[in-house]
DNA sequence: TCTTAATCGAGACGGTACGTCTGGTCTTAGA
DNA sequence: TCTAAGACCAGACGTACCGTCTCGATTAAGA
């Protein structure tokens, strides 16, 4: 411990303040929670973060965007891609714990971030950098898997299969007025039971 | 007294000007199409219609729900659900035509349609009523036609089916980044095709 | 009177509200008086006058536009440029006014309309044009009226005395640590009357 | 350690920074310059000078206080209150310069600090005790040797006449769209001579 | 022909939230 | 202890739309 070890990667000025960080994001799901996406303007969060809205601009480029790093923080871990050596299986416990994901205000969440993307492009590419795209990824593996083991005719394309997953799922939670729940899990299943080779 | 010949159910006063209303909707859809959803916005539509806000909310509770008729006057043509005789072909055939109305700006006036009925609750119920409620038959009619041929096995939920077929169709549009083309419809029309008895 | 005599000198659409206008200088007023010129911005009038910005903004250019009409509804009736045929006691009659006329608020509304008048070359015209201008004219019809009845030397320049009487009273008003009083005005006036022929 | 050749008379801790003090007196000179009072923002000047707001804060209590010093420092030297044994030649010498130091920006920088004196009472005091005041008590001066040559009648207020011609000036700089050129000052000395005895 | 009543345009109204700007304070690492 | 850098809270700025409200004018149907 001769030498003095400064820290050479540390940038000038008043560092990010994490309790800020942490109180925008704290905020903004407790609004959603309480009054609806609707009601989670920058506004709203800076006031209940105690918090001035050019910080939150610092840091984001739009409420979207701090919605969206709520909802990691929210549901990072949560979802386990499950592995059980059964396609069926791993969908049924995927589905399982991916429909209680839904339950609010995680479900009011991705209604509103859903939104969001229809009407703002660079949010739109960032949520599905970030959100769409890893989460399709996982499930195209999961199917592969399933493949490899031959639970799945050869001539499937996997990743159109994937999308009529994940988007059944989204159909219902954003436009069908018919709940996301275990029945429609089974019957999915059900049907997905019928690609074997 | 002998022959009046007027329309007996008239309300009195100043009739609804028919010329007004064909100029809301249309100035929607022209803004629609050069400046996008965002822009279309109630200010916008009565300045171009040279028709005051008044009016617009005399006749719809929101630019949604005037974006809504905008919409149908555009596509209640192009609508046709066929009946060849053959599951796949009417898929096939149905998907031709459905992509092809997605092209813009019908897909976008769509994605901003379904983004406003995540954040309002009222024009939510209206959008299914009015538009996604009766696709979604027509397509579970088309499959119960086939099913009834024989052409898809008889455990199979039709609505979870059509969930899934409409899903990945909106998963498309809405949310992943890959593009709705007719390679999509045959792999899909393809999956399908596994699910005969 | 057999004409109709429709009006025909009016504008369309929803006039503007003369209670909206009354409450906006009169809030205007208050803020002034209580809590000084820093106090009176925009939001705090709108917020007090039970008005949107956008109302303010319509009507308005600037704070300081407000506050000029607001200090003209105070002082319109208080600058009677007398009359008596003595130069003299023209002005101490005048300057026993004025000097009355900027005791609080008034007195800070000028300043607070002196200062704008320096950082806003906008406001600084208006404020020329409808306050500086005319009450300088005045003055200068006043000491005319003095130099026709012989009161004054014919080779003095009126509006150059009328610039360091009127600059007398706003240097002490704005600048000099003394008292605008009584006893500043006589003084004032034996020194003027040293300027007979 | 036998030789530390430290200043004996210096307080603990680095020293204040000549450098940054120059620097930040001309970035408020070249921003006043060049964009007007308005711009000359603690915000811009700490910019232009490369300097932290916090070292402009530790050392003046307002911008207005730089403004002020940066003033000093361009007219320190040029306020030479004449004695020429004549007040009429004292008066118009005097005014030359002063009027010759209002070209800009020295014109512009008192009429900022003249508003900031308006809106900021702590600043009013220290522009009167270090400004306003000294000035006037030469200008006061000036009138006196004046009187006790006999070149001013003996029941004159010098104060209340200092207040006339220096009020004149400040009139003109400040509210009266005229230019304080050399005839002002010629005509206002032709009514100065009128108040021999 | 006159009355009644709902429509139309225009545009002002009270609001809410936006994203930006500046002020004045604070918190780092380094000199 | 001072410095540069820059993040922080606070709050006013001026703008954009919202959905509502007054106007005078218009347009039928019924009295």
């Amino acid at each position: 411990m001769t030498n003095l070890e400064k820290k050479p990667n540390s940038t000038p000025g008043r560092p990010r303040s994490d309790q800020s960080h942490r109180a925008i994001l704290q905020a903004a799901r407790e609004i959603l929670e309480q009054e609806g996406y609707r009601a989670m303007t920058i506004e709203a969060i800076a006031a209940r973060a105690g918090v001035s809205k050019k910080t939150i601009y610092r840091w984001w480029p739009s409420k979207a965007a701090v919605a969206l790093e709520a909802l990691a923080a929210y549901t990072d871990e949560l979802v386990p891609f499950p592995d059980t050596g059964s396609l069926e299986r791993d969908l049924l416990t995927y589905f399982e714990y991916s429909i209680a994901g839904l339950r609010s205000p995680s479900g009011d969440m991705l209604r509103g971030l859903a939104a969001e993307a229809q009407l703002d492009p660079e949010f739109e590419r960032e949520f599905q950098r970030s959100f769409i795209v890893p989460r399709k990824e996982d499930l195209v593996a999961l199917l592969k898997r399933g493949a490899q083991r031959g639970e799945l005719a050869p001539d499937i394309d996997l990743h159109v299969l994937a999308d009529m997953i994940y988007g059944a799922k989204w159909y219902r939670l954003l436009l069908y007025p018919s709940p996301l729940d275990d029945t429609f899990a089974r019957e999915l299943v059900a049907i997905i039971r019928h690609l074997k080779p």
